[in-house]
DNA sequence: GGGTGTGATGTAAACGTTTACATCCGCCGG
DNA sequence: CCGGCGGATGTAAACGTTTACATCACACCC
């Protein structure tokens, strides 16, 4: 019972054969004469034997194991906190099912700080057949150095990466198009607030300039930003100085607009009719709040399935020009925005 | 360009040092001379060495790999439907914190069938040194065939598992009798109906077991339990079923309470003044969702992090008695119940 | 100045698989 | 009866690290 964990060694002596005939009963079955299998199998199950991971990985130099490296910046003490988490749990759940139809498990591992993210990078690449970095979690030098594995970008900075790694990302600027669009050209509104995101997000980024470009090509005036953090916290924040209130504000994600519109019915603004609150993400949150939050949804587990996919592609054939994929968004009408209440959220 | 990926031999020799060196560089800096250290750290920065983690893991007997097996039962199609996925989130938040602070990794698979979880289970195991087994992904066979390595398992069923492996659960039991207690004592509720959950989840078999428990005990009589599925729909549909409207609904879980709710106020009754209805798991919706929703938190992260503590603690010493841990949950009053409305959500 | 302790480094044998290649055996057509 | 063929299985050489052990240089003490 205190025994040495079995290998195929002894496996191959108990079911008499040679260690070849294991490895083949537990890779390519059919190549078996189907007694030799069963025999095998037996001796499997008998001694509980458990496939070394690591001596497999290193012969057949594949690991069937695809990694995802993220920044976490939730708060260890409380639940909540966690609103950029629930875009990354997105993400994985994306990306586990894409990969389980492909084989692969998931690894993941996270930093908070950003500068730790090259070596944590490196040390879930050194398992894994390819890797996925999110957001901040992908400074140029990892990028570099990881170069000798497939690589895939999500959400990434847009600065110098650009064309020279795989990458996927969300259409912000159509996505806010169609957004702040809808606000003008449905409801009528002409003056309008932004509440945007940290200067280092890239979508935040990419949204901000959306949302000025239709503006002007409206030919209306663009207000100077309030520039949040994203949480539901500057949301209300923003609530005291939005004065005199405009017609309508734009959030660049939904923790800030629902915020936002809490913070607003706390001072007796009424949402939409006063004011029409928008927010970016379509987190799950936002069909449950009243008024249902008018958004444009981001599309978290293609995302993840995205990144696969292109993980994968590039395994199988390395030297293919970089991708830069960009998924669509989809603008989803509630009722924040003044439009009629839909029959269910 | 086209050359094949670096070894430690090629790190060694450009160096000028040997292979063992370079391993000593890579894990044990400070047992080297500076000099030696920052010229192999050149060395591997000039050829973008990437450590074979199959390699190591071969000689080491260690993969620095925590495995977490779960079922999926979400629809890919959807975002929605992912109701049992809220749980799963937090519990690999949980884990992959607490693995982090230790050095480990967390490597996730999921299955959708039952029967395939012995399958994967072991395919994870093999690369990892440590596997959780979440809730129905725990069939008695695979933690026999796992048992050379450690295995925690989390809401397992309570059968025969018991005693002789490491299980983490949350004490359902505690958590109902506080809630139903509360109803009884505070707001005098007598007449409770109970919405129960899937016969065969644990939880809900627990938790149905402490509903009756302590109605007795206050001798109050037991009602029929409604059985649901654990979806925001049954809850709905049971708005329909209970009719003359009981004082007070308990609810196996949120989204079914949710369900009821909203049911329950599109037919014109209200909450809680007419009826109260309370949840249990404590999900995030229920602190959006008017009126806000009573419940019973679950630590999800806790339980993660424990099941990383119970790995961890077997992974230094092997024989140890089994450990079967109860998480304590949280009683969360809000206004479902009849209480008063606290300051903010 | 020989023994001896110490800290830095080299040597080479595992570690548990996979897989190219060799072998064996039975069968078929000529 | 022979040559060849193909399917099933065995043999043994990698795969890229880690690590026990050996070695070496040096300084120290009596």
């Amino acid at each position: 019972m205190t025994d040495k964990t079995p290998t195929v060694h002894d496996v191959a002596r108990r079911a008499g054969v040679s260690t070849a005939t294991v490895s083949r009963a537990l890779s390519d079955a059919d190549k078996l004469h189907p007694d030799t299998l069963e025999r095998v199998r037996q001796a499997i199950e008998e001694l509980g034997y458990l496939p070394n991971g690591a001596a497999r990985g290193l012969t057949s130099r594949k690991t069937r194991v695809l990694a995802l490296c993220f920044l976490d910046q939730g708060d260890p003490e409380s639940d909540a906190g966690d609103d950029a988490m629930l875009y990354i749990d997105g993400v994985v759940r994306g990306m586990e099912r894409a990969a389980r139809e492909r084989g692969y498990a998931i690894l993941i591992g996270a930093v908070q700080d950003p500068d730790a993210a090259l070596d944590l990078a490196v040390s879930l690449a050194s398992r894994a057949d390819g890797i996925v970095l999110l957001g901040q979690a992908a400074p140029s030098s990892a990028i570099q150095r990881l170069k000798r594995l497939p690589v895939v970008v999500v959400a990434g900075r847009c600065e110098d990466d650009q064309g020279w790694v795989d990458q996927v990302r969300v259409d912000n600027a159509a996505g806010m198009t169609e957004l702040v669009t809808h606000l003008i050209e449905v409801h009528g509104h002409t003056r309008l607030a932004y509440l945007g995101g940290p200067a280092d997000s890239p979508d935040a980024a990419e949204r901000w300039a959306a949302f000025r470009a239709t503006l002007t090509a409206a030919g209306l005036p663009v207000p100077l930003p309030l520039v949040g953090d994203f949480t539901q916290h500057t949301g209300a924040q923003a609530a005291e100085v939005l004065d005199p209130v405009p017609g309508a504000v734009v959030c660049a994600n939904d923790q800030m607009a629902i915020g936002l519109m809490t913070a607003l019915r706390d001072r007796g603004v009424r949402v939409p009719e006063e004011v029409a609150v928008v927010g970016f993400d379509g987190i799950d949150l936002g069909r449950h709040v009243r008024p249902a939050l008018t958004t444009v949804r981001q599309p978290m587990q293609p995302i993840g399935a995205a990144a696969v996919t292109l993980l994968e592609r590039r395994l199988r054939v390395r030297d293919l020009p970089p991708e830069d994929l960009r998924l669509p968004t989809q603008l989803i009408i509630r009722a924040s925005c003044g439009c009629p209440i839909p029959r269910l959220a």
